[in-house]
DNA sequence: AAAAAAC
C-alpha cells in the first residue's frame, strides 16, 4: 500500500495542478505530505491502485432524492478488492463530489472549501464569533479536574502537536490561543483518556473534542475496515447530539477543522431525505455526526457499523442521557457493535451535569477524567439576567413593551437578535403569528415544523431577516447563533439546567448579553434555584423572588443545584454518597486546584498530588 | 407535562 502512496500523491498533485479551478484546490495529500511522509490520509488509503483517475460512476446530476442509485456508484469492483486487499476501503474516497455550485459531477476528488467564497447569504466566516472571542473574559475562570494522572494543560496550540494540516485550519478559523476547556481537554484526549467535561457551549467545546479526534485519525493506524455488507460503512469516530440543528452545526465546524486533512466528516439526521445521507456515507466516512434516531435507523439497515469506532463523543451529554434519550443511547453505545469502554475513547461534554446523569454516564467511560470549567458567557457577569413578575395574561403585551424599547434603543449596525423561549410547540406558533400581526418580523423553530422549515427559520433569524425567533427547547442547547442580544424566557422552563442552557444562547464567546425571564406563580418551583443561580452569578435578585424562593424551599427544592458556584457540575465521584463500596471509580486521583495553593493550572505540575485524595473522602 | 429523536 505504501508503494502506491507516492503514485497516488503524484497523481493527486497532477490533478490538482491541472484542475485550474477556483472551486477548490484541495487535495489532501499535498497538505500532509511534507511533515508526515509516511502518513496516508484516510481518504486515500486502500485505494485500488488501478482505479485512478476515478471514473465518474454516472454522468448526470442525480434525479433528486427520490431516486437513489442506478448501478454502481463506484468505478470499479470495490468489494472484490476488499477481500484480498490490505484493508477494506470502507472509507472510499474514490468518488468525486458534486460541486455545490454547479450541481454537476466533477469527476475527481474534491473538497469544497468550508471557509470558502461559496455563494452564501451568511456573513464571512471571519466575522463570526470565532474571530471575536473575547479572551479577556476567559481569564481567571476556575477549573477543576479530578481523576488519575491528569495530563498537563497547555497554554498555546503550539504546545500541542496537532499536525500541519490541522494547525493551518486553526489559523483559518482565526483561533489565536486555546480556550480554557481546550487547554485542558485537548491534552487529556490526546493522551487517550476518557473525559467527562462540563463547559458551556460557546467556550470552544466542539473544537475541544474535534481536534483530538481528527489528529488521532490522521496519526493513528490506517483503518483495516472489515468487509461486510456491500453498503456498510465503518466510521472511526461518532459524535452524537440531541437535536438535528446541533448536529448540522457540529458537522459544519468539524468540516472546517478537517479541511485538507483527508479526514471525512459526514452528518446524518432525521427529517431529511435519507438517500442523500446514504450517498455521502458511501463516499467514505471517518467521523460521523448524527442524531440518535437516524443513526439507529442506519444501524438497523446495516448501512453503518460501529465496530471500528475509536472515538465516541456525546455533546450535551446530560440531555442525551435523560429519560427520553437514554434507551436509544444505550442501544447505540452498548447493544450494537461498538467497542466497549477502554477499547474506544469516550468524551462526554455538557454545560450541566447532574449527579444522577453522571452516574449513568460512567457506564460509558473507563478510568475517566472529570473536567469542570467555570461557565463562560453564561450565568456570569457577562449575561445580565433580569426576572420580571408577569401574569400569564400579560405576557404578550409585556413582550411587546420589551421589543418596542429594544427597537427604540436603535441598535446600530447589525440588527439585534431576540430569541424567545416558550413551553409548547402550539404556544410557539401562536406567539409567532401574533408577533407578525403586530409588526414584529418573527419566525419559529420547534419539533412540529418540517426540517426544511426549521432550518429556514434558523437561517432567517441568523441573517437578521426575521430578528425574532420563537423557540421551544429544541433551540435551547448548543446552537451557536452570533449576535443574539436578548434571550427572553417567555415561559420559564421547569428545570434550572434548561434555563442555564437557554440563556447561554446569548453572551457567546465572552461577549455580553441580556436575558429576561417572565416569572409568575406557575414558576414557583423554580424560584429557589433561579434565585440561587442569579445570586451565584452576581445578579440582582428581586426581593419578591427571594420571598418566593423562601416559600418554595420548604418543599425541599428538588430543583436545587447541588454543585453550586462557578461550575455546571462537580465530579459525582467526589460525593461520598456515591463512593461507598467500590472505590473503582478512582484510585487515588488527583485534584487540580482552583483557588488552591497549587496555583491552578498555570504551572502544569499542580496535578497528581496523592495527598489530595483525602480531600474527597 | 412538554420537548426531542426514524420511517
Amino acid at each position: 500500500m505504501r508503494t502506491s502512496w507516492a503514485d497516488l500523491a503524484a497523481n493527486s498533485a497532477a490533478e490538482n495542478a491541472t484542475s485550474g479551478s477556483s472551486v477548490s484546490n484541495a487535495v489532501a495529500g499535498t497538505a500532509a505530505a511534507p511533515t508526515r511522509s509516511t502518513y496516508v490520509p484516510p481518504h486515500l488509503r486502500n485505494r485500488p491502485p488501478s482505479a485512478d483517475p476515478p471514473a465518474p460512476a454516472y454522468t448526470g446530476p442525480p434525479a433528486n432524492d427520490r431516486g437513489g442509485f442506478s448501478g454502481s456508484r463506484w468505478g470499479g469492483p470495490r468489494n472484490d478488492n476488499s477481500r484480498s486487499g490490505p484493508g477494506y476501503g470502507g472509507n472510499g474516497g474514490r468518488g468525486g463530489g458534486w460541486g455545490s455550485r454547479s450541481g454537476g459531477w466533477d469527476g475527481r476528488v474534491r473538497e469544497v472549501n468550508p471557509f470558502g467564497e461559496e455563494e452564501e447569504t451568511e456573513q464571512p466566516f471571519s466575522e463570526q464569533e470565532n474571530s471575536g472571542i473575547n479572551f479577556d473574559a476567559y481569564e481567571d475562570i476556575p477549573v477543576e479536574t479530578s481523576g488519575d494522572n491528569v495530563p498537563t494543560p497547555v497554554n498555546t496550540f503550539a504546545d500541542i502537536d496537532l499536525g500541519d494540516a490541522l494547525n493551518k485550519n486553526i489559523q483559518r478559523c482565526k483561533y489565536v490561543k486555546p480556550t480554557p476547556v481546550q487547554r485542558h481537554a485537548i491534552p487529556i484526549s490526546l493522551a487517550g483518556r476518557d473525559l467527562m467535561a462540563c463547559a458551556q457551549t460557546g467556550s470552544g467545546k466542539t473544537a475541544a473534542f474535534c481536534f483530538p479526534i481528527i489528529s488521532g485519525i490522521m496519526t493513528g493506524q490506517p483503518a483495516q475496515r472489515p468487509p461486510r455488507g456491500v453498503h456498510t460503512v465503518y466510521p472511526l469516530a461518532l459524535i452524537l447530539s440531541p437535536t438535528r440543528e446541533l448536529s448540522i452545526q457540529i458537522h459544519e465546524e468539524a468540516r472546517k477543522f478537517s479541511y485538507q486533512t483527508g479526514v471525512r466528516v459526514v452528518v446524518a439526521y432525521g427529517g431529511a431525505p435519507i438517500n442523500q445521507q446514504l450517498r455521502e456515507l458511501e463516499r467514505g466516512v471517518d467521523i460521523l455526526v448524527a442524531t440518535p434516531g437516524r443513526l439507529v435507523d442506519l444501524l438497523e439497515r446495516a448501512r453503518v457499523s460501529l465496530q471500528m469506532i475509536r472515538y465516541l463523543a456525546l455533546d450535551e451529554a446530560d440531555r442525551m442521557l435523560d429519560m427520553g434519550f437514554e434507551p436509544q443511547i444505550r442501544k447505540i453505545v452498548e447493544q450494537m457493535d461498538m467497542p466497549p469502554p477502554g477499547a474506544r475513547q469516550t468524551m462526554l461534554f455538557s454545560a450541566t451535569f447532574p449527579k444522577e446523569i453522571q452516574r449513568l454516564a460512567s457506564d460509558f467511560l473507563a478510568k475517566y477524567i472529570f473536567l469542570a470549567v467555570g461557565r463562560v458567557g453564561s450565568s456570569t457577569d457577562l449575561i445580565v439576567q433580569r426576572v420580571e413578575f408577569v401574569h400569564e395574561s400579560d405576557k404578550r403585551s409585556h413582550l411587546m413593551d420589551l421589543l418596542h424599547a429594544q427597537r427604540a434603543n436603535g441598535v446600530q449596525g447589525k440588527q439585534a437578535l431576540t430569541l424567545v423561549f416558550v413551553e409548547t410547540k402550539k404556544g410557539a406558533d401562536s406567539l409567532e403569528h401574533w408577533l407578525c400581526m403586530n409588526g414584529f418580523p418573527a419566525t419559529t423553530i420547534h419539533g412540529d415544523r418540517s426540517q426544511q422549515e426549521r432550518e429556514q427559520a434558523l437561517r432567517s433569524f441568523k441573517s437578521g431577516n426575521t430578528p425574532i425567533l420563537v423557540a421551544t427547547d429544541v433551540a435551547a442547547r448548543g446552537l451557536d447563533i452570533p449576535h443574539v442580544a436578548h434571550v427572553v424566557n417567555f415561559d420559564l422552563p421547569n428545570d434550572i439546567d434548561d434555563y442555564v442552557h437557554r440563556i447561554g444562547r446569548t453572551g457567546r464567546a465572552g461577549k455580553s448579553g441580556l436575558a429576561t425571564a417572565f416569572f409568575n406563580e406557575n414558576n414557583s418551583s423554580l424560584a429557589r434555584s433561579l434565585a440561587d443561580l442569579m445570586q451565584e452569578s452576581n445578579q440582582e435578585v428581586p426581593a419578591w423572588l427571594s420571598r418566593y424562593a423562601a416559600r418554595s424551599s420548604f418543599g425541599g427544592g428538588r430543583n436545587r443545584r447541588s454543585g453550586g458556584g462557578r461550575f455546571g457540575g462537580r465530579d459525582f465521584r467526589r460525593d461520598s454518597s456515591f463512593s461507598r463500596g467500590g472505590s473503582d471509580y478512582y484510585g487515588g486521583g488527583s485534584s487540580g486546584g482552583y483557588g488552591g495553593s497549587s496555583g491552578g493550572y498555570s504551572g502544569g505540575g499542580g496535578y497528581g498530588g496523592p495527598g489530595m485524595t483525602s480531600a474527597w473522602d
